[in-house]
This record gives structure tokens, C-alpha cells and sequence, in this order.
DNA sequence: GTAGGGTTAG
């Protein structure tokens, strides 16, 4: 027997190259008695495996891997699985279907090794099913082969893939069980984002702790798993204690404050982030064009436009950032801003779409959304479920009802979107708002999804518009079982009755607002000065330093208002008080206060933006509606509905909100 | 082979 090197019987067992004393074939049984492969044959062979692996690697189609694939047949390697593990990879990368090419391949190789199953695992983890992943993996199990780390994270991936936990912690029971492979970096980082993407952060919490040795990757894998969960200081306390933050860290903490409506704590992260020396890329950009899109102020929206602009991720050649900044603007009050960038944009996916036609929706501007969702119908851009939440919503905000229904028609049939309950949200918005209450409530009814508070808030906020109590009583009572704290529904229960000169009903809520100790929360408007400048103003407001020439300054505008035939609509005052009384309260209201700091302080060819965190009532609805036009001033209002375009005393709204 | 992303109604 020739005696081999540890290095030679590596290279062996890697080249596969079947030598009788190391693999035991199965079938065809190999001649015993055929002598060894001399080495210089081995170099030679070695030399047209990595030829061979070369090749496959720049195959971009089929045609040339089946021809490459005779190659290897007619040179007699397809026993090796160095080359044939090449050579289903390269496959599942083209997303052949496995079944058809990859798997036939595989079953003709006597003695595959743990890479080739694992090429074969891989390719079903990506295209599924699971079952036939963990079926070859069980076959590799029976024929004694063991696994190496990256079965485990294919396995694992898929297992994320389709949500399916249980099985993913069988894999993790496993990867224990055969030796150590759960202290492997790759093994442990994956099994950490399988828990947090099934939504186990105990158990990703758990790998992270138990890992010998943790890098970036299992730190931000769990930081944003804690800033999806809402809980920033545990995703700040992790950031806290990381080593070396890169790119990706950095980012995971800017979106995180982002998505959980931090947008100050945002703008500080990427400037921190900034100042560290780490890069931007475009990812970091559309969380940072986010955090802007809430502030709401054009000064942040201009600035972080020049600087992705600047940094090389302008909207013109980058789908992502430009989604953004069109939602951004959209949101900042200027749709035409954002419908530039729209224009401006060489690419555009369903998110590009969705956000335009969302900033169409919620600046009234329903015929526009409309004509764009027809547009992209044409250009096959396939909408998705918040597509069509934009275009309802557009038609709800236009009173377009038989329009809506019929989008609402299309989801399932025409494009094969089961509407949720957001949608259903939608539709009773559009009937309720358009005074059709009843059919709302029938729609509730029998409606085959479970209705949540969403739902009834719709009808609550219609019955609202309609004044109706006995409706609102019903949607009111299943409200206050869904969400018992929402301090909003009382609120808006009581106005209704208080519009319906109910006093006693009024008293009753409140009294109820009380009991369960309940805040209401405080009216804030916000105004940006011509510097760019924030200011707050909450009702009754006396803290600002200017504020008697604020009251002042308004009290003269309504002076003049009244002389152009203004009444003040008393009934946006909820309480069983005198007229003047009322009158006297809606003087106080926050976005009186906004504006008239903005008149007594900006250019006259200034537009007026204000930001108002709970709706705007009817009364400065009409008083903004009428300054516009006495003034000669364009007004732009953002409640938490909507934004209202004053413009030479007309809304964009319609007076319909 | 492992980590970060934009759009959602009352």
C-alpha cells in the first residue's frame, strides 16, 4: 500500500477522485484491482478541475452549462464532486428548477460529499419546497455523511424563509447535537436571525449570549431586531456596546429611530454616524429621508435632497432614494415638489408608484392619483396592497364612491390581492364619508374579516361628519372594547353628541375620560419660519415670547374676516357654554395661533405651512380658507389626516374632510 | 454562506 501525505489525502477527498480505502462506492462496485492514479496525473486532473470550475463559474445561461456539463462527462470528472457541487451551484444561481437539471445530476454521483448535498440543500432552501431541503438532509444523515456549517445556515435560511419556526429549531437541536457547528459564526448569526425574523427575540437573545466569539453581524441582527420590536434602548444599549460599528450598524440604528417615530434621535444618529467616518450608501439615505418625511419641514426636506444628490444617490438614477423623497415631500406639503421627483426618475418600482399616488391621495388630489394608478396599470408595474390603499383612500377623500368600489373590485379579481382590513378600512371610510352610513355598517356586517378598531374608527369619524350618535353609538361601543384606552374615540363621541346638543351624553363621556384616568392629548401646531426655524404653539397658548402680539395680530385678522362676512362656527367649541364663551375658546385653537405668528412674521410671498398633530376643526378650517384669500397667501395645513392647500379662499379638500 | 431600506386607512 503506497503510504499518502495528510495534504495529499486532503486534496483527494477534495477532488473526490474515488479511492477505494477512503469512500466506500455503492454501485457501480470499482475494480480493486485498478491501479492508483499516479500524482502527475493528479496535478493534471487538478488543473482541469479548476479549469473546469472557471468556466462554470462565468456560465450566465442553460445552453452553455449543459455544453460544459458534456465537457466534464467526455473528461470523466462527473464523479467528482469538486466540479459537479460547482456545477449545481451554478444551476440553483440561474434558478434552474432542481427538480429538472441539478437533482439528476446529483443522484448519478455514487458518493457525493457533504458540499454537494449541501449545494443540493441550498438550491431547495431558495426555491422550495422545504420538505425535499430537509428530506436530502436526511438522506445525508442516513448515509453517514456529516453535515458542514453552511447546511446548517441553507437549512436555517429557508426555515426564516417560510416562517417556519418549529422546524428551525429542530435544525438548531441538530447543529448542537452533531458537534459544535452552533458556535460557528455563520451557524450562530443565522440561527440569531431566524429567531428574530419568526419573531423569537428571547431565543435570538439566547444564541447571542451563548456565542463564544460575536461579530457586527450578530450584534445587528439583534439591534434591529429590538428596534422592530420598539424597544430602542435595549437596540442603543447593544449599539453602546459594539466594538467596531460599520455601515450597516450605523444604519440599523438611524432606521430603527426612524421607524419607531423618533425622527430628532434619527437626524442625531446619522450625524454622529457622519462624523464617525463611516460611509453613506443609499440605504442609510431612505431612512434618513424618512426621519425627514416626519419632521414635515421643508428645510430638512431641501437639505437632505442636496446631500444625497451630493453624495451620488440622486432620485434621478436611484429607485430607492427617490421613493423616498417622494413620500418625503408629499409629506413635507408639497406635492408638486414630489411629483417633480417622480418625473425626474429613470426607474420606477411599485414603491415610486404606491408613494405618489399616496401623496396625490392625501393632498386631495384624487383625479391625479387615479390617472397615475391607470398609468401604471399600462406600464405593467403591478400594485401591491398599498397601491391600492392610496387610490381608495383618493376616492374616499373625492366622494368618488362608485370609482372606489370598483378599484376595490379589481384587487382580487383583476390583480389577486385579498384586500385586508385596511382596505376594508378604506371602503367604509369612502361610504361613511360620503353619508352612507348605513350601507357602511352592513358592509361591517358581512364583511369576511374580523373588523378591528380601524374599522370602526372609520365609521366613528364619519358619523362624525354626518353628526349621527345613534350609528356613532354603535361603533363607539365596540371601540371602546378594542381599544379602551384610545382617548381619541371618546373625544370624538363626545363632540358628536355635543353636536347634537346632547349635553348630558357629553358629561357622561367625559366623566367616563376621567374614570379610566385618561390624558387628552394637547392640540400642537408647528411652524417653520423663513430660517427654517421650528416653532410650537399648543391651545391658549402663553408661554411664546410674542405671545400678546400673536392674540393680538389674530384677533385682528378675524376683525377683518368678519367685515368679509366670516361667522364663527360655534359648534367646533364642544361644550355647553355661552356664544362668546365659545367664541372665545376657538380663539385659543393652536393653528389660529401658528398662523398668526406666520402673518405677523414671514415675507408676504412666504407659504404659510403649518403641522397640526390632531384634525383640524371646521371653524380654523374656515378662518385659514378666508385669510388665504384676504391675505393673498398661500396656507398649507397638515392635520393627522391629510393636508388642506388654502388657496384664494378655496381648499384643496373640498371642504370634504 | 451570516446583519441595514423606501409606500398603509379612522
Amino acid at each position: 500500500m503506497v503510504s499518502l501525505s495528510k495534504k495529499l489525502i486532503k486534496t483527494l477527498r477534495r477532488s473526490a477522485i474515488l479511492i477505494p480505502q477512503f469512500y466506500e462506492p455503492k454501485a457501480p462496485a470499482l475494480d480493486l484491482h485498478e491501479p492508483f492514479i499516479p500524482v502527475s496525473k493528479l496535478q493534471e486532473t487538478k488543473l482541469l478541475e479548476a479549469q473546469l470550475v472557471s468556466i462554470l463559474d462565468s456560465c450566465i445561461s442553460l445552453t452553455e452549462i449543459k455544453r460544459v456539463h458534456a465537457r466534464i462527462i467526455r473528461k470523466g470528472l462527473d464523479q467528482c464532486s469538486f466540479v459537479v457541487t460547482k456545477l449545481v451551484r451554478v444551476l440553483c444561481k440561474l434558478n434552474t428548477p432542481i427538480d429538472t437539471y441539478a437533482r439528476l445530476i446529483f443522484s448519478q454521483v455514487y458518493c457525493p460529499n457533504p458540499f454537494l448535498y449541501t449545494a443540493i440543500i441550498r438550491g431547495y432552501s431558495v426555491q422550495g419546497p422545504l420538505e425535499k431541503a430537509v428530506f436530502l438532509y436526511g438522506q445525508m444523515r442516513r448515509d453517514d455523511i456529516l453535515p458542514v456549517s453552511f447546511t446548517f445556515t441553507a437549512l436555517l435560511k429557508a426555515c426564516t424563509g417560510v416562517l417556519h419556526v418549529d422546524l428551525g429549531r429542530q435544525i438548531h437541536g441538530q447543529s448542537l447535537k452533531i458537534g459544535g457547528f452552533v458556535q460557528d459564526l455563520f451557524v450562530g448569526n443565522t440561527l440569531i436571525d431566524m429567531y428574530v425574523k419568526c419573531g423569537c427575540l428571547d431565543f435570538a437573545r439566547r444564541v447571542f449570549d451563548e456565542l463564544p466569539t460575536r461579530d457586527v453581524i450578530s450584534f445587528t441582527a439583534l439591534i434591529v431586531a429590538y428596534a422592530k420590536s420598539g424597544d430602542m434602548v435595549a437596540a442603543s444599549d447593544l449599539f453602546d456596546r459594539l466594538p467596531a460599528k460599520d455601515m450597516v450598524a450605523w444604519t440599523a440604528m438611524v432606521t430603527g429611530f426612524a421607524q419607531n417615530a423618533q425622527p430628532k434621535e434619527a437626524l442625531e444618529y446619522f450625524e454622529k454616524m457622519q462624523n464617525s467616518g463611516v460611509n453613506t450608501d443609499e440605504v442609510t439615505l431612505s431612512s434618513v429621508i424618512s426621519a425627514c418625511a416626519q419632521l414635515g419641514a421643508i428645510k430638512y426636506a431641501n437639505w437632505v435632497r442636496d446631500f444625497a444628490e451630493r453624495s451620488g444617490f440622486g432620485p434621478t438614477d436611484n429607485v430607492l432614494v427617490g421613493s423616498a423623497l417622494i413620500d418625503m415631500y408629499s409629506k413635507c406639503g408639497s406635492v408638486e415638489d414630489a411629483f417633480k421627483v417622480f418625473e425626474s426618475m429613470k426607474d420606477r418600482n411599485v414603491f415610486s408608484y404606491s408613494s405618489m399616488i399616496g401623496g396625490f391621495s392625501m393632498h386631495g388630489c384624487a383625479r391625479e392619483a387615479i390617472e397615475l394608478f391607470e398609468k401604471m396599470m399600462k406600464v405593467e408595474v403591478k400594485p401591491n396592497k398599498v397601491t391600492f390603499v392610496g387610490v381608495l383612500a383618493a376616492c374616499s377623500h373625492a366622494g368618488l364612491v362608485e370609482q372606489g368600489q370598483h378599484f376595490f373590485g379589481m384587487m382580487e379579481n383583476g390583480c389577486g390581492i385579498k384586500p385586508s382590513v385596511d382596505h376594508y378600512t378604506c371602503m367604509i371610510d369612502l361610504l361613511g364619508r360620503a353619508g352612507r352610513l348605513e350601507e357602511a355598517l352592513e358592509l361591517i356586517q358581512t364583511m369576511p374579516i374580523e373588523p378591528n378598531g380601524s374599522i370602526w374608527g372609520a365609521l366613528l369619524g364619519a358619523c362624525r361628519i354626518h353628526r349621527n350618535p345613534k350609528v356613532a353609538e354603535i361603533a363607539a361601543k365596540q371601540l371602546f372594547q378594542l381599544e379602551p384606552d384610545g382617548i381619541g374615540n371618546y373625544v370624538l363621541l363626545s363632540h358628536i353628541y355635543a353636536s347634537a346638543g346632547r349635553w348630558e351624553d357629553v358629561s357622561r363621556v367625559r366623566k367616563l375620560i376621567r374614570a379610566k384616568r385618561l390624558i387628552k392629548t394637547p392640540s400642537l401646531s408647528m411652524v417653520e419660519d423663513e430660517n427654517g426655524g421650528l416653532h410650537n404653539f399648543y391651545s391658549d397658548d402663553t408661554i411664546h415670547p410674542e405671545s400678546k402680539l400673536i392674540k393680538q395680530t389674530l384677533q385682528d385678522l378675524l376683525k377683518r374676516l368678519k367685515v368679509h362676512g366670516y361667522q364663527p362656527i360655534l359648534s367646533s367649541a364642544p361644550y355647553d357654554v355661552s356664544d362668546e364663551e365659545k367664541e372665545r375658546i376657538l380663539l385659543t385653537h393652536s393653528e389660529k395661533l401658528a398662523l398668526a405668528y406666520s402673518l405677523l412674521t414671514t415675507s408676504a410671498n412666504c407659504v404659510i405651512r403649518i403641522i397640526k398633530n390632531l384634525r383640524i376643526c371646521e371653524d380654523c378650517h374656515s378662518v385659514m380658507s378666508r385669510a388665504s384669500q384676504l391675505t393673498s397667501r398661500e396656507i398649507v395645513v397638515r392635520d393627522n389626516l391629510r393636508f388642506h392647500h388654502f388657496r384664494k379662499g378655496i381648499c384643496s379638500c373640498g371642504d370634504f374632510w
